[in-house]
DNA sequence: TATATATTTGACCAATTGGTTAAACCAAAT
DNA sequence: ATTTGGTTTAACCAATTGGTCAAATATATA
C-alpha cells in the first residue's frame, strides 16, 4: 500500500518532469503526462489535486537544483581557483544530466515572478561570504577589483547560457551538429574556470 | 483605406508583440491580443489567418533582433578591443529596450527547434571572419589562444543571460531591489568589456 | 472469509479557446 | 443617392482541457 502509493507517485513526478520540462506550463497537458506515466489522467489528480500543485512539485524540486550550492565550495579549504574548478565542474555536471532546467526555471520565473518571491527569501543566499574571500585575495593583491555581484553573475552566466541557447549554438556554429555541439558543452568544464581566472587575475 | 489598413495591420502587431512576449505561444490568447489592441477577436483572423501566423510574424522579428549582426562590428577598421566594447554596448542597448526578447526567443526555439533550422540556414551567420581576425591577433601575441566559438559564446552569455535571469538575479542578489538591480545591468555594458578583454589579453 | 480502506478507472461536464460566418459599417467611385 | 469594395463586429461552433464522480478493483484488517 504505501511502497505501491510511493512508487505511483514516483511515476507521476517523473513523467510530469519530463512533460512540464518540455512544454512549460502552459503548454503542459494533463493527458499527456498521464500517457507519460501510462496511468488514467484521473489518477493525476487523486495525488495532486490540480495541475498547478503537481507543477508546484516540479517547479520547487527544479529550483533547488537549479540554485547553485555556492556555499559549499566556497567554505572548503582550497585556493579561489580551485574553488572555480570545483564549481564549474559539479554546476556543469548537473546541467549536463538536466540540460532542461535552465529554460524550464528561467521561464516559469519571469512568467510569474511573484510566485518565487517567497521561495527565493526562504533560500536565504547570503553573499556575504564570497565576498569576504574576494576581498581578501583584492587586498592580498592576488586578483583584479571585481564585487562578488559581478563575479557569480559573470561565472553563471558561461555555464548556464550555452545549454539555454543549445538549439541556436548548434544551429549557428555547429552546422546542427549534435555531437560536436555536446561536445563544446563538455570542455567548457575546463575552458570555462580558465578564461574566467585569466579574466581576475593579476 | 491603405492607411487605415496600414496601422491596425501596425496595431496588431504591437499587440501581439506584446502578449507574445510576455506569455509565450501557449500561454497567449487571441481573446488578450484584440484586447491589447482594443478591436475585436475577429479581426485578428481577418488579417493573420491563424494565431501560428500572427504568431510566427512577431517570432521572426524577435529572432532577427536577437541574432547580433556581429559582422557590421567585425568589418569596422578599430582594434579588437573597440570591437568588442561596439558589440557590447550596441547589444546592450537593445537588451534594456527589449528586455523581454531573449527568453522569448530561446524558449520558443526550445520548444520548436526544427523549425528554425531553416530560418537559421537563410540567415547564413559565417564565423569565418571573426576567426580570421582572432589567429592574427594570436599570431601576433596580443591575446590568447581562444577558438571563435569560445570567444562569441562567453561573450553573448555575459550579455543576456542577466537579462534571461533578471528576476532571479534580483530577488537573490538585490533583495528585489529593481533600480539596484536595472543599474546593474547598466554598468555591465561598461564590465563586461573590461573582464572580457582582460580574460583573453596577453 | 468478510469488512473496511485505499487505489484505479471510464464516463462525463463545464469552461475555455481558436476559428467561422453572416451581417453591419464605412469610405470612395459612379 | 447608390453601388462597390474592403473593414469591423456580434453571434456562434467544434474541439480541447482541467476537473469530477461513481463504480470497480485491489489491498489490508478483523
Amino acid at each position: 500500500m504505501t511502497e505501491k502509493n510511493i512508487n505511483t507517485e514516483t511515476i507521476i513526478l517523473n513523467a510530469a518532469r519530463v512533460v512540464f520540462q518540455h512544454k512549460g506550463f502552459d503548454g503542459a497537458r494533463m493527458q499527456e503526462i498521464a500517457d507519460e506515466a501510462k496511468i488514467n489522467k484521473s489518477l493525476l489528480h487523486y495525488y495532486y489535486r490540480s495541475k498547478e500543485l503537481l507543477f508546484e512539485a516540479i517547479f520547487n524540486e527544479a529550483l533547488l537544483k537549479f540554485i547553485p550550492k555556492i556555499s559549499i565550495v566556497l567554505s572548503s579549504d582550497i585556493s579561489l581557483e580551485m574553488k572555480v574548478e570545483a564549481f564549474v565542474e559539479s554546476y556543469i555536471n548537473m546541467l549536463i544530466e538536466n540540460p532542461f532546467l535552465p529554460g524550464f526555471v528561467l521561464n516559469e520565473i519571469s512568467r510569474n515572478p511573484e510566485k518565487i518571491i517567497g521561495l527565493i527569501l526562504q533560500l536565504g543566499v547570503n553573499p556575504n561570504k564570497l565576498d569576504a574571500i574576494l576581498q581578501k585575495e583584492i587586498e592580498q593583491g592576488k586578483i583584479k577589483n571585481i564585487s562578488s555581484k559581478e563575479f557569480i553573475v559573470n561565472l553563471i552566466s558561461m555555464c548556464v547560457f550555452p545549454f539555454i541557447a543549445k538549439a541556436i549554438i548548434q544551429g549557428f556554429l555547429f552546422g546542427n551538429n549534435n555531437k560536436e555541439a555536446q561536445q563544446f558543452l563538455l570542455e567548457r568544464k575546463k575552458s570555462i574556470p580558465k578564461f574566467f581566472m585569466n579574466a581576475i587575475k593579476k
